[in-house]
Formats: C-alpha cells, sequence, structure tokens
DNA sequence: CCATAAAATTAGCCATGGCTATATCTTGCG
DNA sequence: CGCAAGATATAGCCATGGCTAATTTTATGG
C-alpha cells in the first residue's frame, strides 16, 4: 500500500508537472482521435460521411463539426471540398483504425472487470485517450490470460 | 469478441452523442479535481499551497495557477486572499480527499496489470477523471481479489 | 427547369486555459 | 526603518471548442 498523503508531494516538482503536462497534450489530441474514428465508421457504414451525421453522432451543432473538419485538415488527417463529404488521408485512417482497436481493448478490458457495458462504452470514451502504448500491451495480455483461464 | 467494424455505428446516434457528451463534461472537471488534489498535497505537506508552488507542480505560468485558482473560488471549491496562500472550503476538501482515493485506485490497477510505475503515474493523470463510480468499484474489486489471490 | 427545401459554410459571439509583460503588494535584511 | 527582491495579481493576447444566426450551395420534385 502506497502512504496515502506525502505520496504525490514527494515527488520532484518537474517530474509532476511532466505528467500533467502529458494530460493536457492527449488532451489535445483527443478530438481529433475521436472525430477520425467516427468519420472512419460513418465511411465504413454509409460509404461517406456527412458533416450532419458527424454532427449529431458527436452531439454538436453542425457549425462546430464543419470547424472541427477544418482542423483535421489543417493536420492532414482528413480531406473535404465544400459541400461534398469528408474523406481520410492514409494518415487519418491509420490513427483511425489504430484508435478502434485501442477503443474495444479498453471496452473490453472494463468488462472483463466487471463494468456493464453500458457503463464501460461510457467511461471509455474518455479514457482510451490516456491508455499509452505500454499500458495498452498490459491490457492485452490481461485480457489473452483471462481467455484462457477464465476467472478462478 | 465484438464485431470490429460495425459495433460503433448501430448505436443510436443519441446515445453514441450521449458519450461524448459525459466525456466533454469530464473534462471540464478534470482540472479543477488535479487542483484541489494537489492543494491538499501542498497544504498537508508544507502547511499552506502558495501560488508559485501550484504553477510549479502543475507545469504552468503564475498567471494561469491564478487565473485557475479564481475559478476554483467561483465554483466553491477553495478560497484565498489577495498575496496570501490558497485554501480548501469543505467541499473542496471532500473532492480533494475522493480524487485522491481514485488516484491511488487508478495506479494500483494499472500496476497490478503489469504496468510499469512511472507509466502508470503518467497514464493515470488523465485516466483518474473518467472513472465512474461504478469502474471505480470494479477496479476495488479487483484489486482486493488480487491481493487474496495472487496471479495464478 | 427552376423554386424551394435541405445541407453546408461563414460570421461572429462566448468560456476555458494557455502565455508574456506589467503593476502591485509583502517581506526580510542591511 | 525602509527599500529591494520576490511573490502575487492584472492586463491583454492567442488557440480551442462550444454556440446561434445568416449566407451560400446543392439537390429535388412539381
Ligand atoms: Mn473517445
Ligand atoms: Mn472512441
Ligand atoms: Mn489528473
Ligand atoms: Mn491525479
Amino acid at each position: 500500500m502506497t502512504d496515502p498523503k506525502a505520496s504525490a508531494i514527494q515527488v520532484p516538482p518537474a517530474e509532476q508537472a511532466g505528467r500533467f503536462a502529458r494530460a493536457r497534450e492527449v488532451q489535445s489530441r483527443a478530438l481529433l482521435e475521436d472525430y477520425v474514428e467516427l468519420i472512419g465508421d460513418l465511411i465504413t457504414a454509409h460509404g461517406e460521411a456527412r458533416v450532419a451525421d458527424i454532427a449529431e453522432r458527436m452531439g454538436v451543432a453542425h457549425p462546430t463539426a464543419t470547424k472541427t473538419v477544418a482542423r483535421l485538415k489543417r493536420e492532414g488527417l482528413a480531406t473535404s471540398r465544400p459541400y461534398r463529404g469528408v474523406f481520410l488521408t492514409e494518415e487519418g485512417a491509420r490513427l483511425a483504425e489504430s484508435v478502434r482497436s485501442r477503443h474495444r481493448t479498453v471496452v473490453d478490458l472494463l468488462v472483463a472487470l466487471g463494468v456493464p457495458a453500458e457503463h464501460a462504452e461510457r467511461d471509455a470514451e474518455g479514457i482510451e485517450h490516456h491508455v499509452s502504448q505500454r499500458t495498452l500491451r498490459a491490457f492485452e495480455a490481461f485480457l489473452t490470460k483471462s481467455e484462457t483461464q477464465p476467472q478462478s
């Protein structure tokens, strides 16, 4: 068991600052990740990703979706011509795939730990973005193990 | 195994929008949570929480910390008088305690799954805010179990 | 084929959370 | 004491990510 109180405070300030910086960094990427994942899903399901559908599924107003799509284009993740649908670049498609896979792993882990599916989906939508490669591997390892030998 | 592609798309749009809304909601609380936790730690360790220390540990400039403290006051989580330290209200202290406890649980879970401590700390700093009560209970249950009967 | 409905974009607003530069207050020391 | 130095606060800037209202483009059905 960790020492309850003093633990956080005796880590060097610079190191703690680094952790918070990482969290902020991740945060600024989270929205992009959710958009490319969703755009990929829409293209798979409907052959195209319309701004209206993106907005509806993200739960934001149309102009908000348009603005974010502009950012995706700026960052090289998507393309679109005015009044046409939105498409993913190679890089966008790659990101979408990795985001989708990580999302599934996070949900699967939560469910494996006994979290109801609905809850798992909700929490995963935020958690996923903060799960590093290293942590993802640990999740996968645990899932593989609990497949082989289910709960004791 | 879940169906790889179509899974996300056949959830009703309103429900998916709700998940994203939840994630945004959580996001807007995350900064407050980290601040009250840190302020609580500083008071425990040094008897007071100075803006300079808060800024240093959060990895932001002093004015940024001042501005966020103003928001904490607005939201009834902290108090402070100009050029004096920052203190937590009852509500702030309660929040700090629950945030600290959840933080520890998340770190412990990651470590229990085999994530190196440093990594666990980093990832937890972002993950923690998205862990609901229900999920937290699942984490605790797992940790209790793996104490009793360690890895097979 | 064109008028109107639907979809998308643009314009312009707000809050948050960063920053730097400047002003003000507190404090400790000579 | 009294005046630097240091700590804090204020002013004012920027980017992101929301919003509504207005405009422009596309698509359709009579
Ligand atoms: Mn997400
Ligand atoms: Mn997701
Ligand atoms: Mn945190
Ligand atoms: Mn924390």
